[in-house]
DNA sequence: TGTGTTTTGTACCAATCGGTTCCGAATGAT
DNA sequence: ATCATTCGGAACCGATTGGTACAAAACACA
């Protein structure tokens, strides 16, 4: 069955993925991949076809490894209460923050500025993440029992993606310690929020 | 005084901004940026010195043309009640995505995600314009007059900032027109709630 | 009509881009 | 041991990258 490969083709595609969330997909060279993920072009072309297929092979592994167990996470009673499992979302991108700074940002949201309107391919994949986290943070929100109705919890669900995904822009631009707080507190408000105050 | 130059440095200056803003840095070629301009290598060089004062030069245009306006028409009670001028700007990237789909998405969101991390003096133009958002939309919050502390209507201005940006990047994603009712729905809520219901 | 100054367009540059080709080395199956 | 197969590495590819050099062209002023 010819020669085995001399290197471990997920490290090297979690590299790469790691290299592409740094720098996007063009300011990411083919030769800075390399050396990043210890391989040379033959073993490259030869195990993963080229850089836009490596890319998206970045955004699988991305869902998989990262989006999948978020989603999962805010979808599990096992994790406290709805409004706990939400909080801890942006929790954890403050202690990011605190720590490294955040300046990696959201692979996601960096992938939907940088490809999303050039790349159909990237479109769909970012599509499919979006609607994971959306998924997993309105079933946080239906566990709190606060009997909202559907469709209300799903604007909140939808506008709690938002504000996370603007969040990590913020990281990116090395701001997100100084908004970490007040995003939390703001978080908080909209989960505790009551009912609907109809205005005027 | 010798040749006088054949060409609008403005006009120039704003089209390299629209092609960064849809391209990003790296994306946005030299050859690229001259047939959108309209001018040649010659011209160009002497007038804008090289691509990196290039793109500062067109973060600075956004700054004055985009940023500042917007701050301004947010700030200003004669644009109606507070609550109405934060509606207005979220309203406004809806009728975008409505009409556009707003895949070009907002020119500070993406070089926050496209350059700020890699860049010192993108990063703190960058910085500057957040501030400026945010004050303006501390203006409006203030206007309201809901008699909100300082801090709490600080913090309800940076979340709408990070919500505004997340609108933005999912713009660019291809998913505002389905955000947007929804995110609008929560500003709405946000902006009438009441004046904080503390959990637990 | 010079003369000096600036702009313009083109030719040119080294460096890098993503990608292919090809061959020796290394392996598993027979 | 042989053989088919695969891998690793380097040489090489045309195209493009951002940027420079320079001469012709176009003006203001004398």
């Amino acid at each position: 069955m010819g020669r085995p490969r001399e290197f471990d083709t997920q490290k090297a595609l979690e590299t790469a993925m790691s290299v592409f969330w740094d720098q996007g997909y063009e300011d990411a060279s083919i030769s800075e991949l390399l050396t990043s993920m210890r391989i040379t072009k033959g073993s490259f072309y030869k195990a993963f076809s080229d850089k836009h297929s490596l890319y998206l092979a970045a955004l699988d592994l991305y869902a998989k490894n990262v989006i999948a167990p978020t989603a999962q996470t805010l979808s599990d009673p096992a994790g406290g209460p709805g409004q706990e499992r939400i909080l801890n979302l942006f929790r954890h991108v403050a202690d990011a923050a605190a720590n490294t700074g955040d300046r990696q940002g959201c692979f996601l949201c960096n992938a939907a500025v940088d490809r999303a309107a050039q790349d159909k391919d990237v479109e769909g994949r970012l599509s499919a993440m979006f609607a994971r986290l959306e998924n997993g943070i309105a079933a946080a929100l239906r566990d709190m029992g606060t009997a909202e109705e559907e469709q209300m919890l799903r604007a909140t669900a939808r506008s709690l993606v938002a504000l996370y995904l603007g969040f990590r822009v913020l990281g990116r631009a090395g701001r997100s310690t100084d908004y970490a707080d007040d995003i939390i507190t703001q978080v908080e408000r909209i989960l505790f929020m009551p009912p609907v105050a109809e205005p005027i």
